[in-house]
DNA sequence: CCCATATGTGCCTTGACACGTATATGCCTA
DNA sequence: TAGGCATATACGTGTCAAGGCACATATGGG
């Protein structure tokens, strides 16, 4: 369970993420609104604090949690090389063609044109 | 094994999906690059190639395997919701606005708390 | 045909993890 | 201080997927 994306691969575990986008929510508010056992929700909830992905305060009795945007990003930047696959820029596009049947790697930042 | 975010959680997968991303390859290719066993690299296709991520054509005895954006797209989209959290910081709003083509109504970047 | 190369598949074992149930801990109010 | 609400954790269990190994299949060349 070390990787970002062992995290989100759990359903309940991106619901709980996607209730968090909108504002931040106690656990039994989210056991509600997501129908899941309390148990489940702060067993979740403790695999995401641990990643890194929520973060909780103490409100009396009742933990507010709300997001950590860190390792999202960090699946976002995963993406990063994957873009120009989809991007509408035809050059973009071409430029994929063109590198089809390039063997190296070339190991570059990503470069921002524009 | 439906979705596509389980499918991505295996750090192999993800690693010949990153090679796929430069050029296609065959699955000997795959296999020396990375250093794993050729079973292991033909179960893993067998998985990406079942879910969309890559397809094969037929070189003589070889397979050619490529990417298939799709599904990477779709983790893409699952992550808007949670873009703003990070799209405070310049360059990344610029990365980020590169990449904005489509024109979605939101016009203007939201930046509000909640 | 026979064989080497290239790739796919079946079986088995192992380990990880999600869930349910029960219980523990902590805080608030009367 | 008792009792109840909110949340966390421990334990046992079942499922499922990844890896290793052997083998099957297919292609091409001598």
């Amino acid at each position: 369970m070390e990787s970002v994306f062992e995290i989100i691969a759990e359903p309940n575990r991106r619901a709980i993420l996607s209730l968090l986008a909108s504002s931040q929510q106690s656990v039994g508010e989210i056991e509600r609104q997501l129908q899941m056992p309390q148990p489940t929700v702060s067993k979740h909830l403790r695999v995401l604090r641990e990643a890194g992905f929520v973060e909780s305060t103490v409100d009396a009795q009742r933990r507010l949690y709300r997001l950590k945007p860190e390792p999202l990003q960090e699946v976002d930047d995963w993406l990063a090389p994957f873009r120009r696959f989809w991007s509408a820029h035809v050059d973009a596009l071409e430029r994929h063609l063109d590198r089809m049947d390039e063997p190296p790697p070339t190991k570059g930042k990503a470069r921002r044109k524009r």
